[in-house]
DNA sequence: TGTAAAACGATCAACGTCAATCACAAAGCG
DNA sequence: CGCTTTGTGATTGACGTTGATCGTTTTACA
């Protein structure tokens, strides 16, 4: 049996059961559980899954599935890549911690990662700041205004807010595009918004896939120089990454994008 | 039986029917006694559930009345009353307005009946502006804050927000109490949000079934000169109505179904 | 209010699972 | 043909989980 049909087995089987037990897997397959167990990494590495002890369970087997609709166009195109970012992203986290989650679909998978975490979170996304007082213990702080519904994004014109006393060490952010200029956005509200966020946090981790790196958008939220770490994907172009790298800027790749649905 | 499957039984039965014993759990799952203990640990060290003596019960008991623990069984005697309540309320709605509505049961049935308002509503309750922002054309504003899971509550102890910018015609609230004193809370956070809400607000409603004119609770809100409407059921005491109409408060009267509790 | 029963937390040994490492086999490539 | 790369299975020590037992606390009932 091939490493792909394995993992495609287990990801079948994970969808109709929501949890698998690595002796199971033994049984079926016929491969040896230290095989089985390098494909429940690999798996996890891509956010397909999340590994318990003993087994693996669906990332999406929480009780209430209230996915975010809005997301639905941009959700589908990448998904993949963007599950296994946002995996490395969350893998990141340690509990305790206090960080920030700006308006993002990939911001959105990481927040489905961090269902076991405790720690305080600054969102400024409606979607994430519901999915995580419905399915984690972390502490949630939004900061005031309007709530567009397509966008799923709180938006205040003034400069007043709470979130001024918000400290954190570390801001997750997705963003429209990001070239030599910096982290680009298309929109003045939500470019404003972002530097706003930003200004709370020490570290800026951004979370871009390879498709991010055309010049495009109009809005500069940051330097690169603000940028303390890009989690992408192996598409990255090569001049793109060497001058992050230049830039100081810590390059982080997530693994796996290779393993999709082609034999579905 | 993997740990994950025993605690997804546990969450599964316990949204089911509110209280899980442990035995009941021993019998189901054929794990021990000691396993399950430490599985509602684990689980109420989430938050996920509350233990109790004997097993654990939801930490989410529906949209709880924000600062009545022991007054958890009421609010379903009282449903029918505070929908003619809230149903009153919305009924004096007008499409294109600005309103506040505070975190409250009453408040929330109310959003119920604003899914065909075209207005702007400034809401410090969670729940109630995922229900306007998923099922009502309305424009939907939130003050910034952590968001508390139980009470269903955006507080925060900070004074700048974005809210200062919001004015709005009329406050509907639902509070703890309503004495001669005023309006009441019990919790200070609580009772100093909603001074802050009601400070941009011309006129203040109050939804208030007959069961809270009895005095309780120690933070004032505001006095009743502040108050221009209470809207209540016919069981209201008749010192109380006489009393709030000699101050100038109007007083209405939801045609509730039913108008036994009075004596209670 | 006092007593018995039930439930509780802490502890420990037995067992299962985990990650790391090594050795081997098959496929890819010069 | 020799070399590297990749996938695989077995071994080992570390770690997490489990169930039994103990003494203590809480609850129920007389």
């Amino acid at each position: 049996m091939l490493e792909r049909e394995r993992q495609q087995l287990i990801l079948n089987r994970l969808k109709e059961r929501g949890i698998v037990r690595v002796a199971d897997l033994v049984a079926v397959t016929g491969a040896s559980v230290a095989t089985l167990r390098r494909d429940l990494a690999k798996l996890e590495d891509t956010g397909a899954l999340r590994r318990v002890h003993g087994g693996a369970e669906s990332v999406a087997s929480g009780q209430s599935e209230l996915t975010a609709p809005t997301f639905g166009a941009s959700q589908t195109t990448n998904a993949e890549l963007k599950q296994a970012i946002a995996a490395k992203a969350a893998s990141l986290c340690e509990d305790g911690a206090s960080i920030i989650l700006n308006a993002g679909s990939t911001t959105w998978f990481m927040a489905q990662h961090l269902r076991a975490h405790r720690m305080q979170v600054l969102t400024n996304s409606f979607p994430i700041a519901q999915e995580l007082v419905a399915n984690s213990a972390n502490r949630v702080v939004v900061p005031g205004g309007e709530i567009y519904r397509e966008a799923g994004i709180i938006l205040s014109p003034f400069d007043e807010d709470a979130i001024q006393h918000f400290a954190a060490s570390v801001m997750f952010m997705s963003c429209y595009a990001l070239t030599p200029m910096g982290v680009i956005e298309s929109d003045p509200l939500v470019a404003r918004a972002e530097a706003k966020l930003l200004s709370r946090a020490e570290r800026l981790v951004l979370l871009v896939d390879s498709t991010k790196f055309e010049a495009r958008g109009n809005m500069v939220v940051c330097p690169l120089s603000r940028v303390s770490t890009v989690i992408t994907d192996p598409g990255i172009p090569r001049a793109m990454e060497d001058h992050l790298r230049s830039q100081g800027v810590e390059v982080l790749k997530a693994a796996g994008a290779r393993l999709d649905l082609s034999a579905a």
